[in-house]
DNA sequence: AAATTTTGCTACAATATGTAGTAGATTATT
DNA sequence: AATAATCTACTACATATTGTAGCAAAATTT
């Protein structure tokens, strides 16, 4: 088959164990397991593999910690993520459905109770 | 495992068919195939079984035509499934990444050059 | 009736993601 | 050094999504 397909979201899991590492740089697949076990059972190994799999998709490095266990960081930080993944994202949308796409985003953010709205207002000033 | 995955994107053939299909309202499985070949080699069944699959998750609605085909057309029209696709993926948006992901639009925006960017402009001017 | 079309059912491939076992390697502890 | 604990690599399985299509039965056409 053969697909392109530009993914722009992680899985359930692999968010929570990116806000993990966000939140906590340098970390090990040790230090994710205990934090993510205050919430479920989880085993070593899924977050493990988890962990290489973002590793090979470039969105966490890592490298060999002085005790054996390797360290993972984040590539970018969390908003730096944040921002490409939106932009990925918000070209699909708009390339998809034009207008159509930037009236709803309009409509959603006059609807919603964003922090700092003036903000974002200040910036929107500038296109209007 | 048992995700509940809001996928909220066509794969590039659903697509494609349905593009089709907004254009041409009430069509077969057979009007569509002619259709695509026009560009690409595909089975009937292959367009069969995607336009199936588009009336089991909705976005497709079909009855018996009276020559035994079934006939399709679409649940919504093309600008209020791309409203409710692109509200539903702003909203994910948001609730992932917030300011990040709203300032990500605004910048798009500026730097895009939407056709009828008054129109938009227009609807701005609400939440200014 | 024979040929063609359409449908329903089934199936396979690839990718993404969640999940975890096992074995071998490394490190720490006794 | 021997034993125990930890960590990594490798492998594997499950489910969902999407693209792809064959085959047989049913319906329609010729």
């Amino acid at each position: 088959m053969k697909k392109n397909k530009l993914k722009w979201s992680l899985g359930a899991l692999e968010a929570e164990i990116m806000d993990i590492v966000w939140s906590n740089s340098n970390v090990s697949v040790r230090e994710v397991v205990e934090k993510l076990r205050k919430k479920k059972k989880i085993a070593y190994t899924t977050v493990m593999t988890v962990m290489l799999r973002l590793s090979n998709k470039k969105i966490l490095k890592r490298k060999q910690g002085q005790d054996g266990a390797y360290i993972y960081w984040p590539s970018q930080n969390r908003d730096d993520f944040a921002a490409s993944v939106s932009r990925r994202a918000i070209n699909d949308l708009i390339k998809s459905f034009g207008e159509v796409a930037v009236a709803q985003f309009i409509d959603v953010v006059e609807t919603s109770d964003l922090k700092n709205l003036e903000n974002w207002r200040l910036k929107l000033k500038k296109i209007k």
